[in-house]
DNA sequence: ATTATCTATAGATCTATAGATAATGC
DNA sequence: ATTATCTATAGATCTATAGATAATGC
């Protein structure tokens, strides 16, 4: 259609945007390519001269598709220090919007079924996280970073996953007390 | 075929068996009723005569089908003491085999998304896990149990997502020497 | 004339159902 | 005669491909 010059940079934007949201609230495999196109505004035939394979996709939405999302850890580094940002991690509205979410709460257990592209895709977002983590500890210290995402993106699976809202409740406050106690930690 | 009186009853918890390996392995959407049958031995038409559907079975196996595996959190019971458990649910050999560990580590970021049976199923066997791990502090804290093993479940799982063996192991070294600083912790 | 998108389709796979088959207890 | 399992199939859905269509810059 010759459109206007980015036009196709434009869509394939789109569809990354939309799949960052499905593959967090629906799962990796719990939702496909005609699905996406669709809520694109697309159609799905169209999707293959954007991206090889939906595996390529998984890797371009690990590599940079998720960044934007209001609730992702790292849309919390304006937060004064630790404290706020794990109370930002660890609230409610995050559990109830995976979508605008952090990828490694909503697609943790999947991610390691997938390619060596998107893993190590993964993994590069989460030294990031790993190091903006202990810049807000009083004294820098990467190993304690890395346990206290562990323990938020693990508080933040099971409160979601629990049926019971008290229970709920109370892991994220376990959590919350926890991580606190690890980031002053002697 | 008028099988000896408990033949059905054994095929049931064949088939149980494998779900409860392939679906941590795998993923709950990652394998069908026809592998699961095939790999019990049997074709995929008779799985119904077992059970009234796929989710039927997801809330078994949530409910029992997981209980006999050798990495499972409740099979480290008989380990002496709070480091002990930590260490073992810690250690690479649950790393490397999913489909015989525990199953919030395997599925905890699925979970959500499915049947309230499954879920509320899954949540009774986190409560036992927490109120055993309590048992195991030096003075029982049921909260503190809960951030213990959100600590656990979010290390395994991001020490399995991520290709770098050097990191993986950093990932379990800094989970575990933050679960043992949470178990003695004033 | 170019090219982003659409239409149509192939070939796998998935959950679920209906009715046939076959093996053993009566 | 009973019934656990099998065969065959329906109807959805999935990833991927090939070639047609249509909208705009030249």
């Amino acid at each position: 259609m010759r459109y206007p010059k980015e036009h196709k940079d434009q869509t394939r934007r789109r569809v990354l945007e939309v799949a960052a949201a499905r593959f967090r609230k629906d799962g990796l495999d719990g939702v496909g390519v005609a699905t996406l196109m669709g809520e694109a505004g697309l159609t799905h035939g169209g999707f293959y001269s954007h991206f090889p394979s939906k595996e390529a996709l998984i890797e371009e939405v690990f590599a940079s598709g998720m960044d934007a999302s209001t609730l992702r850890p790292e849309s919390a580094w304006d937060a004064e220090g630790i404290e706020s940002f794990i109370e930002r991690y660890l609230r409610e509205a995050h559990r109830e919007h995976p979508e605008k979410g952090c990828p490694a709460a909503a697609l943790g257990s999947e991610i390691h079924r997938h390619s060596k592209g998107a893993r190590a895709a993964f993994a590069r977002k989460l030294e990031e996280t790993v190091t903006k983590i202990s810049g807000l500890l009083a004294e820098p210290d990467e190993d304690r970073a890395r346990a206290i995402f562990s323990l938020l993106v693990g508080s933040m699976q099971l409160a979601r996953a629990v049926p019971d809202r008290a229970e709920s409740r109370r892991l994220l406050d376990a959590g919350k007390a926890a991580a606190l106690a690890l980031a002053k930690g002697k």
